[in-house]
DNA sequence: AAGCCTATTCTTAGATG
DNA sequence: CCATCTAAGAATAGGCT
């Protein structure tokens, strides 16, 4: 409580750009960050809206805010968003910015661009999981749009496969009652004891399992499941 | 440009609280979420920082705001926040509404609540995801870890789709030079031409896909190859 | 880094076009 | 719905602790 002289100037006014002063900016990003979070819950209770907030700082790290929590508003964000043209981001983005200055308008291009960059793989994707489909139920088509080629790839797959099994099962009736414990996965870390497996009841799920179990495979398994997952 | 008397009282105070009138609410929502996008632009071009933000309307309609996109930040939050503890979260609430009121703080609480359900989901989800590990590669465990029943089960599905296989098979022979159009899936809406299946050039690899089929089929398999997309 | 202070700038409630 | 005006209220830069 320094009484001397006009110890504050008060307020400054700052340009909107990238703060150089490292100490500055860090006080500045807590502050601001504060400040938009703040915002953000009152706008949550006035109006009665849900709001998730990610904030990575330049060291990389993740702030965030959520109401009522972030992880559940992202996965509704990515049902719609992934599988529909999302107009809102574009369109209120440039709302949001109507009075924007130069640097604004600078980011709302970019953000534009970066608009037009995933619409384009977006297509793209839907692309590819067509093509997915198509070689996951390859062997349903018609069969006179599959080769001799790959007719014979897959009566070579199935022998494999069966022979791999009946290896299984002779070993089972030799090696009856031999008792080895099972550390064939690396997975238990000492976080939870393995569950014991659970018996298949129907055998003609197991059925439906070799049905579509080209798909697992593919080089792009992991997104197209991930967009059926979200679709 | 009305000049009679004080045309306008200045801004008034509101509580910070669910605004009943509805065409008020619509009007502050719009403005406030202006409001918080700008500040957020702010502080992405003061700081340097990256920051995404979702929000659903009471109508269920969806505004985002994204610096450098939406879908690239919450796929960065998601992978590090899904699997460890996001104390972030949980620590900035906090911060961040040092001076809140008593609605804020219950908001906080029912936040944290949420943090402590998440937690808990987590960790039964990992214990799924062991779980259907063990039971994807069930058939690989030392046999002595498998009962009769399910050789035999095992056995039985091989038979049918070896059945299956044999029946395109034959019906490839008998019906070799017709040609049906493929309209077998609902999928291409006109979007793209569908591309053509291109060959399998590696057997072996065919083999591989077979080994991971039964993944697919897990009922929670979305939700599995999701946490291994993003992990 | 976190809190406080203060002068100043920024935001926005309410009314109006 | 959108823009504008006004003045009160809120946020915050800079400084200090």
């Amino acid at each position: 409580m320094s009484k001397n002289k006009k110890c504050s100037l008060g307020r400054q006014k700052i340009p909107i750009e990238k703060i150089p002063k490292k100490s500055h900016l860090q006080v500045t990003f807590s502050k601001r960050r504060s400040g938009l979070f703040k915002k953000a819950s009152e706008l949550c209770t006035l109006c009665g809206v849900e709001i998730a907030i990610v904030v990575f700082s330049p060291a990389d790290k993740a702030f965030s805010f959520g109401h009522p929590e972030v992880e559940s508003l992202i996965d509704r964000y990515m049902t719609r968003n992934t599988s529909q043209p999302h107009e809102s981001s574009a369109h209120h983005l440039v709302e949001a910015h109507r009075n924007a200055n130069v640097r604004d308008l600078n980011m709302q291009l970019t953000q534009l661009f970066n608009h037009l960059e995933i619409e384009k793989k977006q297509g793209e994707d839907l692309d590819h999981l067509r093509e997915a489909r198509q070689r996951q139920f390859w062997w349903e088509n018609p069969v006179d749009d599959l080769g001799l080629h790959e007719l014979l790839q897959l009566k070579g797959s199935i022998l494999d496969l069966k022979n791999h099994i009946e290896k299984y099962a002779t070993k089972f009736t030799l090696d009856h009652s031999n008792t080895i414990s099972s550390s064939v996965f690396g997975l238990n870390n000492g976080l939870a004891p393995l569950r014991r497996y659970e018996t298949f009841e129907d055998k003609s799920a197991v059925g439906i399992d070799v049905d579509i179990s080209i798909a697992s495979s593919l080089p792009n398994a992991h997104y197209i499941t991930f967009l059926n997952a979200y679709h």
